[in-house]
DNA sequence: TATGAATGAGAGTTCATTCAT
DNA sequence: GATGAATGAACTCTCATTCAT
C-alpha cells in the first residue's frame, strides 16, 4: 500500500495548500482532510499536527523556489517568487516570520538570493552598497502584500519595477 | 450614565490595541476585559463582536495616520505607516485586504496619500509617471512585511529608501 | 451570581464523584456535565482541567475522612476508609499512588493515623514493633480491593478482622 | 504458516506482557505490535480485541501462578502472587475485579488456595474459621496495592508477616 | 497470513457570545 | 449599564479496529 499512501500524503499536501491559500492558516484539519478525499486520522498519519503540515507546505514552496534559482537573474527570481507567493499563499508565511519552523528550507532560498545578487552587482545592475537581507526584506514584502491584497499582474510588475530601479546603480 | 460609559469604552479600546498589539488578533475578549478593569459583558456591550473592536482599532489607527498626513511629506508619510503598523499589528489587515469592513476609513488615508504624491511630483521628488496605487502598494507591502517580520528599524529605514530611491526622477 | 456558580460547583463536585464512582476516571468530562446540568464548558470554568477535577473530588475525600479521625479509634478509622473508597471510588487513587498530585491532602490523613496508631500501642491494642507505613499500606490494599472487587459489607468486615488480628499483641 | 503463526503469536503475548507492564493496559496496541516485530493486523489477526489480548495474558499469568501452587506452602503461595503481580500490572485486574472475562482461569488458583488453606489448617498454621474467600481477599488486596504503590520488598514481606499473623491461631 | 494505511468516533479543551442577576 | 457565569460549537489530536493490497 506504500502507493496509495503516497498517493494520499500528496493529496493532502496538495488539499492542503489549497485551503490554507483560501482561509488561510485557520483552515480546519478536518477540512483538508475532506478536499483531499481521506479522514482526518489519515490527515493526522502523515503529519502527526497542524503545523506540521503548514510547515511541509512551505517546505515545498521553498524547495520549488530555490530550484527555480539556477536559470534566473535576480530580477526574474523576485518576480517568480511575487508570483508563487499570489499562487500558493504559503510560502509568505515562511518568508515572513520565525513562528513555524522551516529548518533549513529558507537558507537555501537565501543563499540563491545572496548569489544572485553578486551576480547583479557583478553586472552593474545593482549598487554594491545594496545588502541580502534588504533584497530579502522587498521581496517578502511583495510577495506577502501582492498575496494578501490580491495584486493583479500589473500591479506586480510595476511595483517591482519600482523596486529595481531603487536597486539600480546612479 | 454617560460617562461612566465613555471612560469604559475609551479604557477598552485602549487595553484592546495593547492587547492586540502584544498577541496578535488571537488575543481573547476576555483578556481584553481584565486589561481594561472590565467584565467581558462590558466589552461585549460596546462592541457587538471581537471583530468589531478589531474594526474600531483599525479605524482609530487609519483616523490618527491620516490626521498625521496634514503635516508631513510624502516620505515622513509614508514611514510613520509603517511604524504605525509594527507597533499595532492590526493596521496592516485593514491595509492589506478586504477581510474587515472598515467603511470609509481607508478613503481617508487614500485621499492624503493621492495629495501628498501630488505634493512630491511638483517637487520634483517623485517621477510623474508613479502613480498612487504603486505607492498604496509599496507601503502597505512594507508596512505588512516590517511587522510580521519584525524588522528593526534600521531595516525599516533602508528598506523605505531603497523604494523611495525607486519612485524618485531621473 | 456568586450564588448561583457556587451552587453549580457543588453540583459538578457531586456529579463528578457519582460518576467517577460508577465508571472510575474514565467517566467523560460532558457526562459529568450533564449529570450536574451544565454545559461542559461549565465544567471546565470550575476545573480548568479534568485532572484538576479529579483531584478536588480526592481532596474532599481526604478531608472528610481526616475530619472523622477525630473521634475514632484506629480500627474505627481503617473501616471508615475501606468504606469511603468502596463509595467514592477516587480516593483509592490518591492513596494508593503518586500519579494525581493532591498536595498536602495525604499528609493529614498520614498524621491522623499516626495519632491513631500511638494510641492504640499505648492501650495495648496494637504490638508496638507495628510501623505507620505497614498501617497505611494495608488500609489502602484493604481500600483499593474493596472497591474494585465490589466486597460485601460482609467481607470488609471479616477482611479487616484478620488485618487487626495481625495488628493485635502477643 | 502454522509455525509462523504460533511463533507470531508468542511473541506478541511477550511483547504486550512487556508493554502493559511498563505502561499499564493504556499502552498502545501499536506498541505492542512494534516491540513484538509486527504490524498492527497482526496484533489484531491473533487477538480480536485489545481486551482479549489482556485477557490472553492475565491467563498466562494465572496459569504460572496456578503451576506454582503445587510445591508452595499458602504463605509461599500467596507471595509469589504478589510479586507477580508487582511485575506484570496485570493478573491483579483478573484477581481484582470482573471488568475483564477470564472464564475458568480463576477458577484454578481458587481450587489451589483453597487446597493449601485446607493443608495449612490441617498443619495448624491457621485458624479452622478462616474462609477461602477472606484469603482471596486480602491476597488480591496486597497484590493490588503493592503493584499500584510500588510497594518495595521490604513492605511487602512485612505486610504479609500481619497478615498472616491474622491468620495463625490463637 | 501479514501488512500498515485508513477510518472515524470520541476526548479534552478553548472562547466568542449570551443572559440572568 | 455592568457583571461574570453559562453556553456549546469548534478544534486538535488519539487510538482501537477494519480492510485493501
Amino acid at each position: 500500500m506504500r502507493t496509495d499512501a503516497q498517493r494520499n500524503r500528496t493529496a493532502i499536501l496538495a488539499a492542503a495548500t489549497e485551503a490554507f491559500a483560501e482561509q488561510g492558516p485557520k483552515a480546519t484539519t478536518e477540512e483538508v482532510g475532506i478536499r483531499a478525499g481521506v479522514a482526518v486520522g489519515t490527515v493526522f498519519r502523515h503529519f502527526p499536527t497542524k503545523d506540521a503540515l503548514l510547515v511541509a507546505i512551505m517546505k515545498e514552496s521553498l524547495q520549488r523556489l530555490t530550484d527555480l534559482a539556477a536559470e534566473a537573474t535576480l530580477f526574474e527570481f523576485v518576480s517568480a517568487v511575487v508570483d508563487e507567493a499570489v499562487r500558493t499563499r504559503t510560502v509568505v508565511a515562511a518568508l515572513a516570520g520565525p513562528e513555524l519552523d522551516v529548518g533549513d528550507a529558507l537558507r537555501g532560498l537565501t543563499d540563491e538570493i545572496s548569489r544572485l545578487l553578486k551576480q547583479a552587482r557583478a553586472a552593474g545592475e545593482v549598487r554594491s552598497a545594496v545588502r541580502v537581507d534588504e533584497v530579502m526584506a522587498l521581496m517578502t514584502a511583495a510577495a506577502q502584500a501582492a498575496q494578501q491584497g490580491g495584486w493583479p499582474v500589473d500591479l506586480r510588475r510595476r511595483t517591482l519595477a519600482i523596486i529595481f530601479r531603487g536597486l539600480a546603480p546612479e
